[in-house]
This record gives C-alpha cells, sequence and structure tokens, in this order.
DNA sequence: GGGGCAGTCAATCGAAAGGTTGATGTCGGC
DNA sequence: GCCGACATCAACCTTTCGATTGACTGCCCC
C-alpha cells in the first residue's frame, strides 16, 4: 500500500472535527494529520504541505470566510484539492465555492461511505459533486428561463438586505427604472409579485443566503 | 462510582452524532446508549426510558422539528432530560425550546468541555444554558424596549413570508390598519422604516429565522 | 448579419406601504 | 383605583412600489 492520504480539517465546531476525525481517521488509507477551527488557520497550515486535501467549512463564526480561503489555498502552485464541507447547499455558495477553486461540495448529512469516497476522488484529482448538489446545478443549466442572471442576484441581494430601489439604484450606479425592470424580471421567474416574497422564494429555494 | 449517564443523541448529521459521539464516550460517567437520526425516533427511543439526558437537534431534514420532539419527550411523566444542541442562537428558537421543556440551550461550537459540563447539569435537574444564550436573554431583559411582543413577532414572521398588509390582517384575523400599527412599532423597535429592512434587522439579531 | 437575450433607461398609473394622529378596551402591577 | 403596556381599529396623507409599454445598446450564437 502506498502513502496514505493526509487530511486537513477546517471548521470551527469541536463537534464537528471530532466527527469527521471519528468517521475518517478509521479508513486505512487516510491520516488526519492536521485540525484548524479558523479559515486563516487552515490557510496557514495548507501552505506548509501537511496535507493532500482539505475538508473546509464555509461558515466561520467569525473571520476569513471559507471561499476566500478555498481561493487563498488553492492559488498556490502544487496546492492540496480543497473538498467544501458545509450545511446548506445554496447556489450562491455553490457557484462562489466552485469560482474559487474548490475541488468538491458537499453536504454535513452525507453519510460517512459518501464522504470518503468524494475525498478519495479528490484526492485523485477529479471531482466530487455531492448528488443533490449535481443535481441542483443540472435544474439550473436545464432550465435557464427561472435562473436568475448575475445582475438579477445582484439586485436581489441588496433586496434581502432591506435597501430600497432608491438605494440599490445608487448602489449600483443605475437608475431607478433599471432597478424596477431587474424587479419585474425576478419577480416573473420565482413566480412572485412583490419584494418580501421574492426574498422568501430566494431564501427557501437557496439562491440566496441569510 | 453510580451509574453512568445514558445519553441519546437525536441529530440528522451522521458526522455530527460521531463527533458527539466520540466527545462524550471518553468521559467516564457518560454512556451513548443510542442514536437517532429523526426527531420521530428520537422521541419514540426516549419514551422507552433507556436514556436520562438527551441531546437534541432543532433542525431536521424534514419531519418533526426539534422542538415539537421536546415537547413530545418532556411531557411524559418521568421523562429524561432534553438539551438542546443546535447552530443558530435565535430569539424564536430559544423560546420555542424553553417553552417546550428543554433543560438547556448550547451551541454546536460549544467546547466539549462546557457540553459535558452542561449535560451533567441537565442530568442533576438543573438548568443549563450557553453563555451566549444567557447573555441573549439578559439584553431582553435588560432592555425590554427593543423587545418585541409576541404579536409583533408573528406579524414580523409572516412579513418575512412575503406576506403583504392584507394577507397577514386576514391570516390573523385583523384589520390592515392593526397590522400596519404593529408593524410602525417593529420599525421604531427595530430603527428601520420598511417592511424589508425590518426582515433583515430581525433575521441578522436572530428574532426569526429563515 | 440577423435574432435573441441581457442590461440599460423613461413615462405613466394604480395599488400598496408607510407616517401621523387619535381613540378604545384589557390586563397586570403598585 | 390609576397608570402603563399591549392590542385593536379608523381616517388621512405622502411616498414607494409594481405593472405596463416601449426603446436603445452590446453581445453571442447560429
Amino acid at each position: 500500500m502506498t502513502e496514505p492520504i493526509g487530511l486537513l480539517l477546517a471548521d470551527d465546531h469541536p463537534v464537528v472535527r471530532a466527527g469527521l476525525r471519528a468517521v475518517l481517521d478509521t479508513e486505512p488509507d487516510f491520516r488526519v494529520v492536521a485540525e484548524a477551527a479558523t479559515a486563516e488557520r487552515a490557510v496557514a497550515l495548507a501552505a506548509t504541505g501537511v496535507c493532500d486535501v482539505v475538508l473546509m467549512d464555509l461558515q466561520f463564526g467569525s473571520g476569513m470566510h471559507g471561499a476566500e480561503a478555498t481561493a487563498a489555498i488553492t492559488a498556490a502552485p502544487d496546492a492540496p484539492r480543497v473538498l467544501i464541507l458545509t450545511t446548506y447547499d445554496s447556489d450562491a455558495d455553490i457557484l462562489a465555492a466552485v469560482e474559487a477553486g474548490a475541488a468538491g461540495y458537499l453536504l454535513k448529512d452525507a453519510p460517512p461511505e459518501e464522504l470518503a469516497a468524494a475525498v478519495r476522488t479528490a484526492a485523485a484529482g477529479r471531482s466530487a459533486l455531492a448528488p443533490e448538489v449535481a443535481h441542483r446545478l443540472m435544474d439550473r443549466m436545464r432550465t435557464p428561463a427561472q435562473a436568475l442572471t448575475k445582475r438579477e442576484l445582484e439586485v436581489l441581494r441588496l433586496v434581502g438586505e432591506g435597501l430600497s430601489n432608491q438605494q440599490i439604484s445608487k448602489k449600483l450606479f443605475l437608475s431607478q427604472a433599471t432597478v424596477k425592470s431587474h424587479l419585474v424580471h425576478i419577480y416573473a421567474k420565482l413566480g412572485v409579485d412583490s419584494r418580501t416574497s421574492a426574498v422568501a422564494a430566494a431564501t427557501a429555494r437557496r439562491l440566496i443566503r441569510r
């Protein structure tokens, strides 16, 4: 047998780290070589080259976000592969993670076998997406009619933060007419007829995160 | 030494269950006697009297909510104590859990020692609140000026679901004037001036959950 | 190179939301 | 018994939002 796969666990929850360790360290071809409770620490540890695969949470209590950390880690030459392991499957999160160079995106409610399989896939240099996540991306591809454009998502996110059309127009250097125009398209795609219900629908479909 | 404290782990995430088992089973006076991946199963297992303390998540993927399960468990005579162990500290969740008869409310990012201490406290029949949670409740008591009333929270929750004043008034059997009146008070307490920003502020302060 | 889509903007109109003032009834505490 | 907090409702007015229509640009794809 060859060298075991070295793992770095990056999660701010001690319980989750212990759980991952318990689940993964029992696999003979895995070895947990380090843990990080913050994204910053994960970046620093990954840079030392101690591990082959990083299991990265997206939400840390404070400080750097998991997607930023992923980008920082994968930017280096000879970087370890980064597997996102998070609770929520929001479209925005998935896209951000993939753009940041993540090799995979898993949900924390995944069964241990799936987890182990994804780690091996990532270590081999291939992409690993959880079935739910892959399905969501397929959906997004298959029905582009109801997929919001980048600009529309941008407007919707600001609406979700409680901004008025006036405030949004200033923030994005647009006229109010344009903001309204985007909103009309958003409402049509989401099947709603008000800003609050658009935010509710988008949150439910995990188009935006709260 | 006396009988060890029997624990039931109720969480839909295998990784979290493994983590809790790893963290708690090493304590000599604890013994994990059962696990449940759903709230329904947790209620059934708790009814058999196998455990002294239930560690209960609030959000399960589908089906019964943790707060409902807590109410069902604590309703029985000679019921085990229920410790809520969740990711978020929303006011609404905490109040619901306490009303359901929970003996304590902990956050998943708690260090293992705190966890163990809370379990012992609960097993001894006393209340165990995480410092952050206790602090939040203190705040709520100390500054009742900005604490929303039950009715106001009810209205705000419906606003967050995207309902119009008209729809809310019908749902709660009120006039629109009353709904507006509640909203005016909500805006004042949250320091905002629109329904969407009220939802945003309430979400940020975890007054309502998404 | 024409058609479709995304993004931008304008004008208009009715509906909804927000601000203000004021009023009533109930409940609990001092 | 009185006062304050809560909940309820009404009338009025202003602002914002949403719906509609139409138009111009840049871009990609066939």
